[in-house]
DNA sequence: CCAGCGCATGTTTACGTAAACATTCCGTGT
DNA sequence: ACACGGAATGTTTACGTAAACATGCGCTGG
């Protein structure tokens, strides 16, 4: 910058002032200015910006595993929306989700260049954890309940899931089954609330909840053992991935989809359109999921109040995309 | 810092020492200096460290969307090794694929807290930006040719392609028909090449290509394509998603897999393993590729010369895994 | 015609850390 | 007993930036 300073034969303050864009510099000047940062191939230091502003321009995201796609495609679109705002990205994957590990991340944060985190994670494992933050340090959680005690950002699970078991029921479907996600996942357990509330709200039995583990292979297994009921006309199944599954499992045991059984599933990936069927699912926006994230951990940067901010929860709506995996239930 | 020490009753030095975990610090002062840490709840300042240090321990890794599921694990296999040593990973997002954006991209990560670059993108956008660099950051490129240019780190395309090939034509089938990526990925046109390479060693006549965009979509319209021609007994997919496009055009058109018609797949997606029928496919080990983009890029770093490193590829081989979408050709 | 004001720019300083150098203290060998 | 060496700890300083404050200059209005 002292070089920049010298080059352009004024102070280093002026230098500071056209690197940030403040007022009160000539055009002449910041022309100057500028074409001297250009010679030198100057780039302000952020290390020196961070450490004289007090902030990093940057939020953590603590995540499992990448791999489901909900949680990827929320962290792209946080990573996109936080851009905009002129904020970084940075990542600290859990490994594996226990609280260890949980708790490591949440300590190697402490030391780490963030101003505010984004959890996509189930709560639970966050309780413990949360304690050990850098007072400031604002947090936001996708992907998760518990809006009393923290800012959530979520799907509108319930919602969803009601959507998929009433157009089921629409249909004609006496019932409607559930293939579940895993017990420990909150976004699992919303659905499958939602599912058996449907179902008791408009007088129908609930059958015996099926669980899976989100994988497709899951979906097959459990797909297997539902193929082999003939009572069992409708599935839906907590996402794509063991919709798919399940179709093929149907497929095997020779029940036609949407013939002899209707499938809806819950996420619409890319793939959910060349199923065999195509599949009915509900849709989530997880681009909009991260956008509010991002937002709401900005603004509560902003808004910080002496006594902490009170917390609340956001819903994102789903949508009901139609395919061809439903259908009336085949006559008796 | 000070108020650490000032509590433990020593110098701001010795505090530092302990918590860089310096020698030179008898235990007894050691313990005392981290009882005064936690008391008050110190945490170091990262960004004066950076600035002291002069590094970040930190890594940017640029890529476009994380649509993909081969660069979505790279990355988490990126970021998961880079936490193994010490490191932090921010990610650049990079919106729409245009020069402009990459341009932005990597202007931005100028004044960006990083200590060097990964590179989860095509070749030919990066040339004309790479300039704008800073010096002393190193990059290494994943999913790319190039090896001259920059540093490499890839699946073995090739490889995996002319498996993918030979084992259709070892079955029995008389040549094999290839649904390519789209034109300007690399790693699609690698694919491409050992694919008609291998034929026509084999002395089979490659038939025309046909050209989808990754997309299962795009498998499905070729497919329709496809099966209508008697003569298509074989197909390699360029990735796992266009397989299963493929799979439904042929089912809906009645040609059986893999009776009437062989497919194999490349990625080895989860999903893989529950289409209808489960695919065969070239499996990528991208854990290992983000493996191998982290150590290259800090032992880069480490090894700087003063004129530069000398780049290269590194290939990551492939796996055929065989599912059973794969069978010898229908007796004519 | 000059006081006074506002704008463009310069000077000083502090942010929190760690390297380099300085000091203290203790034990050992002669 | 004393000089010496080495280990433990303290002191000084610089890293690059931007806020706060200071300066100088031209222009306006009474």
């Amino acid at each position: 910058m002292a070089d920049v300073a010298r080059l352009a034969g004024v102070s280093s303050q002026t230098v500071s002032r056209v690197s940030n864009g403040f007022p009160g510099v000539t055009e002449e000047t910041r022309r100057q200015v500028l074409a001297a940062m250009r010679e030198l191939g100057y780039r302000p230091n952020s290390a020196a910006r961070a450490l004289r502003r007090g902030e990093f321009r940057t939020l953590g995201v603590i995540t499992f595993s990448l791999s489901t796609m909900g949680n990827i495609r929320t962290l792209e679109a946080i990573a996109t929306s936080a851009a905009q705002h002129g904020y970084a990205v940075t990542l600290l994957p859990v490994a594996v989700p226990t609280q260890d590990e949980v708790n490591g991340a949440f300590s190697r944060l402490g030391e780490l260049a963030v101003d505010a985190v984004i959890v996509i994670m189930e709560i639970h494992l966050l309780d413990a954890a949360t304690v050990s933050l850098p007072p400031g340090v604002q947090v936001v959680v996708a992907d998760s309940d518990a809006g009393d005690r923290y800012t959530v950002v979520d799907t509108d699970q319930a919602g969803g899931a009601r959507d998929a078991v009433r157009h089921l029921l629409d249909l004609g479907h006496d019932t409607v089954w559930h293939l579940a996600g895993p017990e420990d996942s909150f976004a699992a357990q919303r659905r499958a609330n939602a599912w058996r509330g449907t179902l008791t709200e408009a007088g129908r039995v609930p059958p015996p909840l099926v669980r899976g583990d989100w994988s497709a292979e899951s979906g097959y297994r459990s797909g297997l053992r539902l193929a082999d009921r003939r009572d069992c006309t409708a599935v839906f199944a907590a996402n794509d991935q063991m919709a798919l599954g399940l179709l093929r499992a149907l497929h095997e045991r020779g029940r036609r989809v949407p013939d002899d059984v209707s499938v809806v599933g819950f996420d619409d990936i890319p793939e959910a359109a060349s199923f065999l069927p195509p599949l009915t699912t509900i849709h989530q926006d997880f681009a909009e999921v991260g956008r509010l994230c991002v937002e709401g951990v900005l603004s509560k940067m902003r808004h910080a109040g002496p006594h902490g901010t009170e917390h609340g929860t956001t819903l994102v709506p789903t949508r009901l995309v139609l395919r061809h995996s439903t259908a009336p239930p085949p006559a008796r």
